[in-house]
DNA sequence: AGAACCTACAACTAAAGTGTTGTACGTTGT
DNA sequence: ACAACGTACAACACTTTAGTTGTAGGTTCT
């Protein structure tokens, strides 16, 4: 077995992945859900009480998230807990990290061949 | 004036503003628009070389990019060159902080009282 | 001037996203 | 058993997005 069930999709080497990650991220209610269900446990319907639309949409919200593994749903009993999962928080950190790493790299080579001009005055 | 011309928009304390970042980022050919151009300037055509799709497509992505405040056109001669807007991505990089601290936060609650549960026995 | 190149933008099609309502089914509690 | 609650999901309407082609205007170079 390669991968246990309830692991985190890998964003970083799946560029589809990242795709998901970052459109779920990309609306203002999923964040909002996404920082609830990290603060404690709610259920989808307790959550849906929170914003001005029906429980279904909130529900597909939900739905987004988790394809994009940001949030976990846990049943109990007649209701589904969710859940944020903090390590798929940190891959979409580390993905930002390599596109800035990238604006670091050349940055650095640009500020070398400044310091290399100024050697030569 | 609050604002100079080519200020990068505030996406920490503008929601619709943190849809466009993210959204912009949500898309595989614009996360490597904008590593391309954080390495060195491109102009737009010589972006759309390199993706499978015609050059109008190319220069939408880039306006994506742009609106979103990722990326910076400069005008030089009959070209465009894009820039990487390294601030840009560290506003991203905070809001996913805040996600994240908020998380962390509920994790030390919950260790505490784990903790406060041990000292019991 | 004229050819080649880069960009801007409108119009169009196809696909995906967002919300709604309605229906169905398991769970809880009296 | 029955009513109330929580969830799942399909069908539908509307909007947005991503791609295309076509047209037009400015720049570079001979």
């Amino acid at each position: 077995m390669t991968a246990r069930s309830g692991d985190v999709p890998d964003s970083l080497s799946d560029p589809e992945q990242a795709d998901r990650m970052f459109h779920a991220l990309a609306d203002r209610t999923r964040r909002d859900i996404v920082v609830r269900a990290a603060r404690g446990d709610h259920s989808v319907s307790s959550l849906a009480r929170h914003y001005p639309m029906t429980f279904a949409a909130v529900q597909r919200h939900v739905a987004v998230l988790e394809r994009a593994g940001l949030v976990r749903k846990e049943p109990r009993g007649r209701e589904q807990l969710v859940r944020t999962e903090a390590i798929a928080l940190r891959q979409a950190h580390e993905l930002l990290d390599r596109l800035e790493v990238q604006w670091l790299e050349r940055f650095d080579r640009f500020s070398q061949e400044l310091h290399e001009h100024n050697e030569d005055q």
